[in-house]
DNA sequence: ATAAACCCTTGAGTTTACTCTAAGTCAAGC
DNA sequence: GCTTGACTTAGAGTAAACTCAAGGGTTTAT
């Protein structure tokens, strides 16, 4: 088990941030000291690396809840959650696409201004 | 030159935005009609694309003024604009390289629910 | 020349994802 | 037992990037 300020550590989320997510029913039914203090286990530590993997590559926070949401509710939502995730899965990898493209005019554009500054610093 | 209507359709922004974008200083100098119309050269086209390259790679507006600002300086701002760019290229290949990592998670995360889901289907 | 469609500005409102504050409770060391 | 530091809640505040509304001027097609 582990303290709030533990999970920080771990995740680089700030304890705000935990407690919001949980507000959000993104992580939910995480258990309590007998003063009320939160106690993550394992399981909630894997959750949370899967929300931070679905948060970091876009989904935004209310989707990832009704993921979370489905799981609780067992295996009759399997379908949905699966055609869920394709679903994010396809968008990813179009923005990944769409990402390389853009690298490669950027790397371009770093390119010709390096030029044109090796020319400045020439004539100066 | 492209009305505001034409340039909507060519890159997808509404003309809201790019008119927030030309308040917030990404998009400078547009030119206007005799009636104060918008009418957007080639070249605005140009900064266009990098403007919404520059944002869908991750960029805060405020930087994207910020190097359309340093353009406007000239020469003397070239190093620091090869700086600005060099930096953004560098942290969208970091990018990149973790949303690798999260596309395999999550492409385990397919197969392994849609084998679930398989079995599920089986049982019933 | 007039209706319909398009465009203008200013300023307020919205959404998302936090982030912080206040006022109080709990735990650990001396 | 007391202090110090970590934790609790509810609710307010913030930042970024739009998004919309109101009220009015411009263009274009008939």
């Amino acid at each position: 088990m582990y303290s709030i300020q533990e999970v920080c550590n771990k995740t680089g989320l700030t304890a705000h941030t935990l407690r919001y997510y949980e507000k959000e029913g993104l992580l939910t039914h995480v258990s309590r000291s007998s003063g009320g203090f939160r106690q993550y286990s394992d399981e909630d530590m894997e959750w949370l690396g899967l929300i931070c993997c679905l948060k970091n590559t876009g989904m935004p926070l209310q989707e990832i809840a009704r993921f979370v949401q489905l799981a609780h509710e067992g295996d009759e939502t399997l379908e949905e959650r699966v055609k869920l995730l394709k679903d994010h899965r396809e968008k990813l990898i179009a923005r990944m696409d769409e990402m390389q493209k853009y690298l490669e005019k950027i790397t371009w554009k770093v390119n010709f201004f390096s030029g044109k500054l090796a020319e400045y610093q020439k004539k100066k």
